[in-house]
DNA sequence: CTGTTAGCGCTTTCAA
DNA sequence: TTGAAAGCGCTAACAG
């Protein structure tokens, strides 16, 4: 004898569904989507033997015939950080009571890999995909829009399917040194990112131009270049107390090296603030719990989920949007105080 | 005028690729699978169409005519966790250059949402789900493996398509708790989790049985509840001191608890780990650079979501799998020290 | 208000 | 080796 879970049970779709309700397939697929009136004993009896067959509409079945897959990709950079992270939980926030809901890949901050995941996307049929920052290039972006909504965070670019949201860090970054010069310092060490990052050149540029409105001088050595991760700011550390330059302020052009860069310091018996100053970027939710609390450039990053989201919502309905630069805002902590003289 | 933007492009579909190419759908389908032999000269004009066109294949079709969807459903409990983070990673990579893609959806510790997103996976026909704990009952899981395979993590079970995996939270607390009593500490405060989360009381457990090995009286002043979250770290610290209770060493259940404790200890002037010994639970990948750096129990997360993943593949393939639990271990860092008479 | 009839884009027998 | 034809489960005119 078969037990059940030996026998091949019919699977359970719309059609049977009709049939054990005694009406007919679209009647069902009317009820399912309010579609049109349909009359109320007819729909109780479907509801209940939807109810009876626990029956789950195949969302294949229902994007091959309506052109829609009702899901939006997401190409984030690595699926398990803390920063992109929150931009993730703002569009699920934002997605949650829609009929969308989000399909998220990563692209790792590789090319490659990201067209890899747009291509995925693609086969997929997702209705549209967000982009968060990453390394597509503006043509390549735009081209992908010819064929779906792109919503695209970390540049400023816009066309016919194409919105984009990106924050200013090259006046974040100026305002977080002109924090630290506010308060006396004069020899800010600057720990940069990646070359080749977007944002890490900004950020840069912020730092060096809040020297320059302030009439103070750029000294080459105390800009050392790093990788957005904390051992790049333990490292950084490390080549700064080498170089037996003076300094009295640490900038870090992210939280995670600042991290790098607190430990590092805490070896050396550096204190923060006491000895040096130190600054971050992005206000990760860690940062309220480092030892002291950091000073840093609050990014923020849920709120663009959630508006790229919103856009996305919009693109989708054939609306246009745009979305407003959120600003970015110093948050100043516990690691930075007045240089002491 | 129309512009190409304007003009309906027609769907560039197999059909299409296989007129263009001059052959049937049918040829261009074993191409696009590798389903059976093609002649050279065919599968050379059909694949310079496909270039041609750029032709992504109808991914929902496929699953339509396939019965197969080649996602795997994952349900996280938030999306944003820096802890199932790196096992999402794990879930990546494992399935990297399988044909498999994972989905996540994300449940947020609630029963009712978790149960929404099942019906979710279900919906669109993943071909299995990897459930990282969660609210959902032991019969529910089983009650789903019926219809799909299914590998859960933070409880032991198993089912015909049902494999789980578990980490020992008892051994674990108890270990850490140990290494506490060998350092000299007597009077060892506890940062529980909350009572109706699974791996909270498996960690109290711990916690209390080392100190029954070591013949230590349990205070039950010195164990206070909280949430698991950075706040609920601190607030305990403050029940703890307004206790008056003597306490050499905090073990919070979980590090994010460790980090508000930590913090809220600064506050009070209390040095770590001189004043007191700190201990967390779970090794996040901020905790090596808390200051000092965090004695804690280290999850392999990662690795557990790699072998959950790689189970599941087995799953789908129709055969047998099991995960043999990956061994918990206390990180010795620098946050505990000998106690001091 | 409801049923009938075509598809949606792909895979897969079944013949040739 | 290749093509014709049927079908995966659902939606959407089109009649009635």
């Amino acid at each position: 004898m078969l037990t059940d879970a030996d026998s091949t049970a019919p699977a359970v779709t719309l059609e049977l569904i009709a049939r054990e309700a005694g009406v007919s397939p679209s009647t069902v697929s009317r009820i399912l989507n309010g579609t049109a009136k349909v009359s109320a004993d007819k729909r109780l009896a479907v509801e209940q033997t939807i109810a009876r067959f626990n029956f789950q509409p195949n969302a294949m079945a229902r994007s091959l015939a309506k052109g829609q897959t009702y899901t939006i990709g997401v190409l984030t950079q690595f699926i398990e950080s803390p920063f992109y992270g929150e931009a993730l939980r703002g569009i699920e926030d934002a997605l949650r009571r829609t009929a969308y809901s989000p399909l998220f890949v990563s692209g790792h901050w590789n090319l490659a890999e990201e067209e890899a995941k747009m291509r995925l996307l693609q086969g997929r049929r997702v209705d549209g995909v967000i982009v968060l920052t990453g390394r597509l290039g503006d043509e390549q972006l735009l081209d992908y829009a010819q064929r779906l909504p792109i919503v695209v965070t970390g540049r400023q670019l816009s066309g016919p399917r194409l919105v984009s949201v990106d924050v200013d860090d090259f006046h974040g970054a100026r305002e977080a040194t002109r924090h630290l010069i506010e308060l006396g310092h004069t020899r800010i060490a600057f720990i940069s990112g990646p070359a080749d990052h977007p944002d890490a050149n900004e950020r840069l540029r912020g730092y060096r131009q809040a020297h320059v409105d302030a009439g103070l001088a750029l000294v080459s050595e105390l800009v050392v270049p790093a990788d957005f991760m904390e051992t790049g700011g333990m490292l950084a550390i490390q080549q700064l107390l080498e170089s037996r330059q003076n300094f009295t302020a640490v900038f870090a052009a992210n939280d995670q090296m600042a991290y790098g860069a607190r430990l590092a310091l805490y070896r050396r018996n550096l204190r923060v603030p006491d000895d040096i100053s130190l600054v971050g970027y992005d206000d990760l939710p860690n940062s309220t719990y480092l030892m002291p609390p950091l000073t840093t450039v609050r990014q923020p990053v849920y709120e663009i989920g959630r508006l790229a989201a919103q856009a996305m919502l919009k693109l989708i309905a054939g609306e246009a949007a745009e979305i407003a630069a959120p600003p970015l805002e110093l948050v100043v902590r516990e690691s930075t105080r007045r240089v002491r003289h």
